[in-house]
DNA sequence: TTGTTATGGTAAAGTTAATTAACACTTTAC
DNA sequence: GTAAAGTGTTAATTAACTTTACCATAACAA
């Protein structure tokens, strides 16, 4: 065990990994090898293998990895052997997708409350949820604890609702808004933005 | 300029250039420097200079980058000086809020077509298109020519559905679903998974 | 039991890729 | 004419990946 430094390319992976062996354990498979689940997610054995080994031994010799063990260390390190609330913020087309999503909570997360600033959305019901006004965003966000935030209103508005956002002491933050963020070095921050990813492909077409 | 081999993370940061460029230039800012929009995307500014000088040499010495040049540069790089048709590909939550998101144009892309296996969504309107069935998909697509699809259906379809795109041409996949797809070599795939991405965040958290 | 095969963990070495730093040169402003 | 700003480029540095090799272990077949 190195818990040194592990590069965030290497957690960026984990993910990945995760979400494989999730499948492969909802279909009832026990067991894999490092070259078995490569050729699933398209990285080598001995990426693999080294990835995983930063953190422990956690394959058997001759026999590969016990998918639920290794599944329970990978939420472990990752920290989603636990359930984080999200709060969402923006209740558009994007939003409502996003809260009636039936996948966040077998990898970690529930969204627990939704915030528009719009008059007409506010105590309008999406998914579960009543929308609330941004107003009282900082205030319910800080009350809750809440430490994570998935971002899906307009560019125009992205960095003030994360300036409120991190004010209120949210460090994780998900942007669906296409624009680059600023927020403080311990606030972290992925992007989702699907133009970015449709045109980092043409370039190959 | 050197053609040669030029790296898929350097391509992979091209649009995070242009969407900072293209929200610049909305603004009325004509020039800029690596160093400022460095700052904005969080890029060091040696960085975007070697980036953007691996095609050629856009800047002005003294001067910085003359903004709407600089952006059809990238935009002819990235091959995004034209518009692409896009499939969808699944009729839920997901495909709806990409159906009716206005930014694509923009951006490059435009969706043109929307699949869904399911017989009550099928002749249902999305956005401004008739969803129709999946059986014609790969008829439809390979006569229109659309070489990119966004793959919006659950995780136990996305692979047929995926290899029904590779059968009739398509070329790219954002796929939505989480699982990793597994295409030929010459058919790019890009994935879109926020709960990946908030695992990668509670790392650290 | 014994040999064979499959497999993970580790380490070393080599290779490639990515990042940072440094600087010469150009332009603009004054 | 001089200082400041700023690029493009090269060099230096660091990081990531790949390859290779080897050992220890486990499962299985003879």
């Amino acid at each position: 065990m190195n818990a040194e430094k592990i590069p965030d390319i290497i957690i960026g992976r984990l993910p990945i990994y995760m979400r494989a062996l999730q499948r492969m354990s909802e279909k009832g498979i026990q067991t894999t090898s490092s070259q078995e689940l490569g050729e699933r997610v398209g990285i080598s054995a001995a990426q693999i293998r080294k990835d995983i080994s930063q953190f422990g031994e956690f394959g058997k010799q001759g026999t590969g990895y016990h998918i639920p063990f290794l599944l329970d260390k990978l939420r472990s390190i990752l920290k989603v052997d636990r359930v984080w609330d999200v709060a969402l913020v923006g209740a558009g087309d994007m939003g409502h997708a996003l809260a009636r999503y039936q996948g966040f909570r077998d990898r970690g997360f529930q969204i627990v409350m939704v915030f528009d600033n719009d008059a007409q959305k506010v105590g309008e019901k999406v998914g579960d949820f009543i929308v609330q006004d941004m107003s009282s965003l900082a205030e319910t966000i800080r009350k809750a604890g809440v430490k994570m935030a998935m971002l899906t209103v307009p560019a125009v508005a992205a960095q003030d609702v994360a300036d409120e956002l991190v004010k209120a002491g949210v460090k994780a933050i998900l942007n669906y808004a296409p624009i680059s963020l600023n927020v403080p070095p311990d606030v972290k921050v992925q992007h989702i933005d699907p133009a970015s990813h449709l045109q980092r492909m043409t370039y190959y077409l």
